[in-house]
DNA sequence: CTTGTCTATGCAACGAGTTGCATAGCAGGA
DNA sequence: TCCTGCTATGCAACTCGTTGCATAGACAAG
């Protein structure tokens, strides 16, 4: 299970409580791993019960205290351990590329609007990756010389950059061949 | 849930059985959504149970019955109706981009096998999307003007090809970095 | 002064997905 | 002959992931 090592990842680029960690899921690791709080909270205390994390409780003024995890020992081994061990490749859920395909059975032209949608969406991640990317790496604020640490980061973030890229491309062709069948053909149902 | 929802699409294009549909998942549709025969058997059943689905037992010489499942009435309705609503464009799980982030904290050189290992298994699924492209849309045996329900298909398959030309693109870059961090640069640990 | 939002954590229930195992006949090779 | 592998279906147990709800103090807007 790959959630555990992602939380172990981010908890060594840097320590955090479960609100923080759910944030960043939501931001930087979130891009290619995605999980709610309650999952997190969940993994964080299996983790720190077997000894792979350490606590350190934060007192706040005006906010409730936070439980700040870093990584144990036995927890940096764990990762080393999964590091070394090969992974499966990753399969697709594509869900629009399933209504893509049922849209035969219905009246593709209904399916433009919502491709659409999805375009905008993913057309906004790769303008706020682009934007991360000159902030961090590319940027003149960016760190002169990186540490290999940051030219990791940067490689999977052109990676998000590749694949959003070439997912609103993908998108395009979709909606071109909606508009093109939508209007000669009639639908099938 | 999407897997019903591509098994109505699968079965719209042609009926089958559980096994049947188990190995299709394994081949065009499951380019787009995974789903083992467990999976796979548990859901026709529950969908025939709700009246989505038709059965009929055909007979086979020398081997079990099957089941041929088709979509009923009520199926082709809840398809339509899931057709209209919106979908949550995806995230990633990538657990490679994860390790690639955990390698700072480890060996990068030793990661390179592993990265190499999912290029080659990227690598040969696009000559396998390219093969089916040319067998069932570009080639001199595809048929000459191709219906609605082709020509998504086969916007979809581009998906797909896009997608694997794109990831081995960028495991490339990655093991270029890879490289390029792991000569100077000793590991963190 | 009440309502809503943000930080911060968590339980309970459910549904989705995986893994291991079982059955059963037939075909082909060592 | 025995072992492996393929077609064909399925149960049981488990883990993973999602959804809804709850608590609780601080702060800002209406």
């Amino acid at each position: 299970m790959a959630l555990d090592h992602a939380i172990l990842v981010s908890l060594l680029e840097q320590p955090g409580s479960g609100y923080e960690l759910a944030r960043r899921f939501e931001r930087s690791i979130g891009y290619f791993w995605t999980a709610t709080h309650q999952q997190i909270y969940r993994v964080l205390a299996r983790m720190e019960r077997d000894g792979l994390l350490a606590v350190r409780a934060v007192p706040q003024q005006g906010r409730p205290d936070k439980k700040e995890y870093s990584v144990a020992a036995p927890g940096r081994a764990a990762l080393a351990r999964w590091l070394h061990e090969p992974v499966e490749p990753e399969s697709l859920r594509h869900d629009l590329a399933v209504k893509i395909r049922g849209a035969a059975f219905d009246d593709p032209a209904a399916l433009i609007g919502e491709v659409e949608r999805h375009r905008q969406v993913h057309s906004d991640r790769l303008a706020h990756y682009l934007a991360g990317e000159h902030r961090d790496f590319t940027g003149p604020d960016a760190p002169a010389p990186l540490d290999a640490g940051q030219e990791l980061q940067h490689a999977v973030l052109r990676g998000g950059i590749a694949y959003e890229r070439m997912t609103v491309a993908w998108l395009d062709d979709v909606l071109a061949t909606l508009r093109r069948i939508g209007g000669p053909s009639a639908p099938d149902a």
